[in-house]
DNA sequence: ATCAAGATAACGATCTTTTATGATCAATAT
DNA sequence: ATATTGATCATAAAAGATCGTTATCTTGAT
C-alpha cells in the first residue's frame, strides 16, 4: 500500500482559500489565475476522490475531509517552509561582528546558541566596550552591529526593547542610606547610569557620594556584594548576588532605559541582517529575570 | 520572503538513493529510468542551489547539507504518508460485524476506539457469543471476522496471539484446595477453557467437582469472589477482584490457549480487512495485564 | 580492456497555466 | 416581481513548461 504524494502547491492555494474565502481572493494572493485556482482546487480533489467544498449560493464551505486536509495541509507547509528555510540559513556564509557592553553579555549566550545553529557557516566576532563607544565604532563600520544603551546624544538606532533600571545592593546586606548615599559607579552605557542616578537623586534632594568607581561591573561587584555601596543596574542584569531595592528605601525612582540595536551604514550584509532580526525577536519580549 | 514549496517526489527519491546507496538502485526501486533519478537528484540540488551528493570513486556520498535535507525528507513524507493514508481512511464507508466471546469485550474496547478514529465512516457492530458458535457464524456469512479461542476440533483463522491460562480465585479468599477442587465454570470458548482444566487436573491425579456454572463470568463472579470455587481465566482477563493461583497452590499447570481470528469465506470487505489488520496490530504484543 | 554506473542530449508525452467565454448568483433599480 | 448589473466561479481550447524515456557518452573499477 504505497502511499502517493501531495502536491504541495496545490495544498498552499487550498490553504490559501480557506484563509481569502474565495477562489479569487486566494488566485490574487498567489499571483495565479483564478481559473488557475479553480483548477487546481479541482486536482485535488479528483486525486483524492473526494469532494473537498461545496457552496450553498455565494459561499464556499469546506466539507469536513475538507477541513480535515486543511489541517493536514497546515502541517505539512509549516514543516515545508521550516525546512526550507533551514536549508536556505546553512547556505548563509561570511563574517560578522557585534559590540555589546560587556555587561550586556549576560542577555546574549542563548542568542548566539541560536543564531549558531540556524546559521553554523556564519564566523560570529563579539567585541565588548563602552556604549559611546560601540556606536562610534559602527559609525566607522568597524562593527556590523551594536546594541547598546541608547545615548542621549547619539540617536539612532532601532530601540529593541525598553528595560527599569533598579538600585541594588549585596543580597545579605542592609546598606546604610543615609545621606550622603555611597554610590559604586561603572561605566557599561558609557556613563549613562552615572547619569541617571545622579540626576535622580538630585531631582529627589539628596546627597550622594561617588564611593567607588571601575570599568566594569566585575570590579564592583565585591564591593557592592559587601555592602559598602549601592549600584543601578538594569533589571536583567540582576544576579543571585544582588538585591534589589524597591521604593520602600527611600531612594528615588529611575527612569527607564532603552536598548537600542545600530547598524553598520552601509547596507547589512545577510548575517548581519539575520542576527539583527533574531535579536530584535530574542529580546523584544521583556525577560523575566529574576 | 516566502518560502518556495519542495516537491515531495523529488524528496521521495532522495531518500531512496540514501536507503538503497546509488542512483540505478533507488530507480528500479521507484519504477523509474536512471537518468530521470539522476536528474531528479540534480534538479533538487539546482532548486535549492546547494550541492547534496558528492561522489568520490564509485562511492556516492551527502553533504552535510545533503544530510540535513535527508532528514527534513523523512519527516516530510512520514506527515505527507499519514496525512494521505488519513484521508484515504475517512472515505472507507461500510458496516461490519465482530463476533467475540463476552469475556473479550474487556479486551477491545481500545481497538475499537482507534478504529473509530481511522474509519469514521464504518458502522461497527459487535456480537458476542461462545466462541463455537462464532466460528459457525462466521463460515456462514453471517459474521465478517470473529475473534475466538481456537477450538480443537474448528481449526482455522489466523492466530493473532497466545495466551496463559491461570487459576484464580477471590482476591482476598484463600480457597481450600484439597480434593475435589470446587470449580467454577463458564463456557467462554465454548468450553474449551473447561476441558483444559479438565485435562490437566486429570493428568495431575487430582480430583475436582464442577461447583457452579453460568454463561458467563459475570454470572460467577459472585462465587468466585467468595471464595466458593477456583475459576480458570486468561492472564488479561484477571480483574481486580481476581487473584491468580501460582504453581505454589499445587494446582497443575495450565497451557496456553490461542486467539485466533476468523473471517468470512468471501472476500472481505474493506472495513472488514482493516479492523483485522487493526486487531492483529493491536493484540499482537502480549497485554501485560495485571 | 571491459563492465557497470552515472551523466547528458534530444525527443515526446503529459500536465499546467493562461486566455477567453459562458454560467450562476446576489444586489440594485425599474 | 422582474430585469439589469456586477462579480464569482466553471469550462474549453491553446500555448507553454515540465518531466520521463530512449539512446549515447563519460568515467571509474576490476
Amino acid at each position: 500500500m504505497r502511499a502517493p504524494t501531495f502536491d504541495l502547491t496545490l495544498l498552499r492555494t487550498l490553504v490559501a482559500i480557506a484563509d481569502t474565502g474565495s477562489v479569487t481572493a486566494a488566485a490574487k494572493r498567489l499571483a495565479y489565475t483564478q481559473s488557475t485556482v479553480s483548477m487546481q482546487l479541482q486536482r485535488l480533489e479528483a486525486q483524492l476522490a473526494v469532494s473537498l467544498h461545496e457552496r450553498d449560493g455565494r459561499r464556499l464551505r469546506f466539507t469536513a475531509e475538507g477541513e480535515r486536509l486543511l489541517a493536514h495541509s497546515r502541517r505539512l507547509l509549516a514543516l515545508n517552509d521550516e525546512a526550507w528555510s533551514d536549508m536556505q540559513a546553512r547556505q548563509i556564509t561570511g563574517d560578522l561582528t557585534l559590540g555589546i557592553p560587556e555587561d550586556y553579555a549576560s542577555l546574549l549566550p542563548s542568542v548566539f546558541a541560536y543564531f549558531h545553529q540556524l546559521y553554523p557557516a556564519v564566523g560570529l566576532t563579539v567585541k565588548c566596550a563602552t556604549s559611546a563607544h560601540l556606536v562610534e565604532q559602527v559609525k566607522a563600520s568597524e562593527l556590523d552591529l551594536a546594541l547598546v544603551t541608547r545615548q542621549r546624544n547619539s540617536p539612532g538606532g532601532d530601540v529593541i526593547r525598553r528595560e527599569p533600571l533598579v538600585w541594588a545592593v549585596g543580597v545579605h546586606q542592609q546598606p546604610s542610606l543615609s545621606d550622603p548615599i555611597p554610590l559604586a559607579l561603572y561605566s557599561p552605557g558609557a556613563d549613562v547610569f552615572r547619569e541617571v542616578a545622579e540626576q535622580a537623586l538630585q531631582a529627589a534632594g539628596r546627597d550622594w557620594r561617588v564611593a567607588y568607581t571601575s570599568q566594569s561591573m566585575a570590579g564592583l561587584a565585591p564591593i557592592v556584594t559587601a555592602g559598602l555601596a549601592v549600584v543601578v543596574v538594569t533589571r536583567s542584569m540582576l544576579t543571585p548576588t544582588l538585591r534589589p531595592l524597591d521604593e520602600s528605601s527611600g531612594l528615588p525612582a529611575l527612569p527607564m532605559i532603552e536598548l537600542a540595536l545600530h547598524r553598520a551604514p552601509h547596507r547589512p550584509s545577510e548575517p548581519a541582517r539575520r542576527l539583527g532580526e533574531l535579536i530584535r525577536e530574542q529580546l523584544a519580549a521583556p525577560s523575566e529575570a529574576l
